[in-house]
DNA sequence: TCATCAAGTTAGACATTTCTAACAAAAGTA
DNA sequence: TACTTTTGTTAGAAATGTCTAACTTGATGA
């Protein structure tokens, strides 16, 4: 018996790139009526031969449908995995932008790297996290607003001292 | 004129393995006599050649004063990265472990995987952000547990509903 | 001192991801 | 239809970072 030493690959696991490619797709997916190996270049700033050459590496993992100058098609499995992505990609965004207050191209960016680096679990944390600040009544909107106060004064806006005392006696 | 096309390696900027490399060095200066190999391989979970190999690069680039079978010691440019990487691993580190109560072991990994996709300017921001959460009266280490709290019911815990009424008028 | 063992290096291979140059197919147009 | 342009592919190279196998150096201890 031959034994086969080597993994099949569709068996390793994904490459943040690869990962990065089928969000892409997913993406284009959604927009466009059919997804071009041009579109993919662009949007990911890489040159066509790339894009063709990691397409065919996703044909053979079985996460794309792809015969070459057809149509790109995700299989279930690519589409699953583009779509988690871009679950992980729209929290961080969201994080980053809407309670850090980074610039949106920035926070965008920075989402796209870091969205390989983080487990579901975690990202289920920080959207419990969130939730929490735009729900609990002690923060919220305004509680964010003291944030911004805060950042930009490097100091805490008077409401904070005020209720800080309140506060201390409901708490107690 | 022979024009040197490619740009000098040490022009180039550092990979984010080389970050992790310099991190390890200069952490492991710290706590050993001397920073060897072996060393090396062990806390960065590679095999003795890819360390050598990677003392090679970070030589050239004059990030490490490095003649083989000596010591290792890093370069001024060298110990800055390294420190640089070091402060932002704490901070995405106690963000996760103290702000989102992950487990101290994960939040250490993906600490490590992050600290190369954020920015510094990010980082400030997010230091900013703990900051204001452990000074800010109306949060603190209360709110923390009311977050805790949040987590585990799925449910705002009473405090905040009733202070929030409290907050309303004292916002208006 | 010299044999042994741990530590480190070299050589060579491989996977991944990218590129440029050259060619091929498909689509658009006269 | 035949020419031109756009789109896509192949071939081949390079950078990065890793490994194993084999060899070398340096330290240890009898």
């Amino acid at each position: 018996m031959v034994s086969q030493n080597r993994k099949k690959e569709s068996d390793r696991p994904l490459t943040s790139v690869m990962e990065d490619y089928l969000e892409t797709i997913f993406e284009l997916d959604k927009k466009k009526r059919a997804v071009r190996v041009k579109d993919i270049a662009k949007q990911m700033d890489v040159k066509m031969p790339t894009v063709s050459s990691m397409l065919k590496t996703l044909n053979k993992r079985g996460l794309v449908n792809y015969e070459k100058y057809e149509y790109i098609e995700l299989t279930k499995s690519g589409a699953k995995v583009g779509k988690e992505m871009q679950r992980r990609h729209k929290i961080l965004y969201q994080f980053l932008s809407d309670i850090l207050r980074i610039d949106t191209a920035i926070a965008d960016e920075e989402a796209c790297k870091m969205e390989h680096s983080l487990s579901p679990a975690t990202l289920d944390r920080l959207t419990d996290f969130m939730e929490f600040i735009q729900s609990c009544p002690r923060t919220g909107a305004n509680w964010l607003q003291y944030f911004e106060e805060y950042r930009k004064q490097g100091r805490k806006p008077d409401i904070c001292q005020v209720s800080g005392e309140i506060l201390d006696k409901i708490d107690s």
